[in-house]
DNA sequence: CATGAATGAGCTTTCATTCAT
DNA sequence: TATGAATGAAAGCTCATTCAT
């Protein structure tokens, strides 16, 4: 709804195109990743309708009205950091196993370090934030999906086909619907936010389903 | 779906103890009961915040002020209403299977008649909500993990620990984290509230789970 | 956009049609009647923009939320308002002149009372506010049209008729535009809102004009 | 309209008398005028209240800053420039009847032309804005009659003096309030920000008042 | 018990004005 | 002189909660 981007390419002064009066794009960058970074924690932490504008302009060093200069609303500044916080597919599983690895052991040993700092990098509260208000926010959801999870989908379906080829499974399962791999750690992580205080490690629960499906 | 007449004790009036003026036990029984299921249609479709106490007395037919005679805050009303709500074990399996019978085909038989009716029966709006809102609600993450989960756990881990006996198992997973179980059908739900144009069966999830990790 | 009559009617108690519990119809027509007049009383003298909610409101000694209770906006508690205040056709000429009486001297005896109450009325405001605002609320300006001005101006255009046929004026000016008529009157007012320490007196521009143009 | 080179003093620099560092006293001039050019064609569109000094700025070319650098507040801003648009008096009726025209032909032939080109010249606008605004802006209520009104009552009282003279009017009545000459194109003028829809021509009103008072 | 008018803290958003550059 | 990011005091409106009837 609007363009957020407004002169945040390049964040750290690349060479300013042109002389210009007025403050200057890195001061405006700083700013603008003040507002982003302080909106991102508040969310994470309070979710949408818990956060307060005031909050993320106190906790961003800003007065309220400056986080309008930078998005227009309270939902597009949602849906802003949010879009901004998805990154990379879930850590960038672009890899693929050797000629004569075993696709069990291959994913234990690329998924199990992601998994175990899940909770760690902040990545399970951007999990579950998105898994609460993405019904609400239809533009998150679907950007969560096509930065995250059809990638994630495709890598699935490519291992576990190799995975049958090579014996190691007895059914399509997971080619069919690659979802069923994520599961143990997505409802891990669920199951975090619930119960805070008897955390379950999403690396373990991964762990013991590739266990379980895929034969050695 | 809920039990609303946790005080009427049989709802129809089975013999006032006592003689008093006003309205009678069974007609308080029935107000409390409207006001029960009209907050819980409506907590269930909007949410927490996304519920104004206006709506939920509109809907259950009685004023404002009503509510507050059987619940004194907004909160207490949501836990109330979701605790009442969650009723039994995910729809009890309390059931075992026959001496001969495979877990696998029993929990085929049993579960997925149960997860077919998931999105119909509202099961799924209710764990939706209970997912989303059970952070901020620490004593209906507890009810919920009371009443619906840890007797799940305790039957998935029996009934895993059959399984292995019987050589439908190989690795000790099912018993260890039970949460494994119900992790796809979990997930496919999850899946459903972001993306309500594309639903996932819950059944579908659970059964290509069965039959991927329990040999035949 | 609301219905502002909601109970309104009747005012004054005439006999309470259902027994209610709570508040008495009769005190929630004083609580509106008290809105109404603090919102006239303000717009009166600040205009739409320059008026604030809560000065209404402090105003009628109630809350800011009770205002709303009545009325969904700012703007519809202005037409309300506005509208409601209308009243009557500028003071309602709607006698004739005797057989043998001039228009001329039936001007004069029936409007010039009117207008020289113009400023102490309050309706010198009121027509000053219109004509200030009118513009951005057709709803008003139409109203105002529809329960003042034509009127006036079919009594306008019969005064003349008969005047003409009675050799009392000389054109058909008034006939085709009877605007005209009220012309110095509004002239005079407009005046006064923009030069309050020099007023002029409507009812003397008003008599100079009849004067001008009706032939004795 | 407005001649905003009021201390440019020719603007297309006549002899700059220092040597100056920075912009040139024509480039400074040149600013103004945008602004003064921008900002009267805004408040004549959106009125003082709807006006946004970013309009302003926007429009004009410049930052908002720079507004300030010419007029210190809005209020300022809307006074200076309503001012200078004031220009000259009504339309400039500095003329006066030929020996043998009568008033009522001079007056056609010199008013009718001003006022067929009410509306389109934009002068309408501004007659409008400044009723609506006078009120609270004495200023420029104020000026507005000593540069456009004033001049005009005299004006017009000499003509209906020489009127009177020569037996086109009976009375005295427009030498007393010669308010009563502009009262029909005032009124019409108001009436069209009511009713944009169905305008009403000044010049025709007026016409018509001039036939009904003048004795050809 | 039941009602619903009344309350007012609290929230998002706007925009005239400032000032470092 | 000119810029425009930053400010923060309002302002309109919402809604959980209260309480006189």
């Amino acid at each position: 709804m609007n363009d957020d981007t407004r002169k945040a390419e390049g964040a750290v002064e690349p060479a300013p195109r042109r002389r210009r009066r007025g403050p200057s794009p890195a001061k405006t960058a700083q700013t603008r990743a003040a507002i982003v970074d302080a909106a991102l924690a508040t969310f994470l932490r309070d979710g949408f309708e818990g956060t307060r504008m005031i909050d993320v302009a106190r906790s961003a060093g800003v007065a309220k009205g400056t986080i309008y200069l930078y998005f227009p609303t309270k939902e597009a500044l949602f849906e802003g950091v949010l879009t901004d916080a998805l990154g990379s597919p879930l850590g960038a599983i672009d890899a693929m196993p050797e000629e004569d690895e075993s696709v069990r052991a291959f994913l234990l040993a690329t998924a199990l370090p992601i998994l175990r700092d899940l909770e760690e990098s902040g990545k399970a509260d951007l999990l579950r934030l998105i898994l609460r208000e993405g019904g609400r926010f239809p533009e998150i959801a679907a950007a969560y999906r096509r930065i995250v999870l059809d990638p994630g989908w495709r890598e699935v379906a490519a291992l576990a086909a190799r995975a049958r080829a090579r014996g190691e499974l007895r059914t399509d399962a997971l080619e069919r619907l690659p979802l069923l791999l994520v599961a143990p750690a997505v409802t891990a992580t669920v199951w975090n936010g619930l119960f805070p205080e008897e955390p379950l490690a999403a690396s373990e629960a991964f762990e013991r389903f590739v266990e379980a499906v895929f034969v050695e």
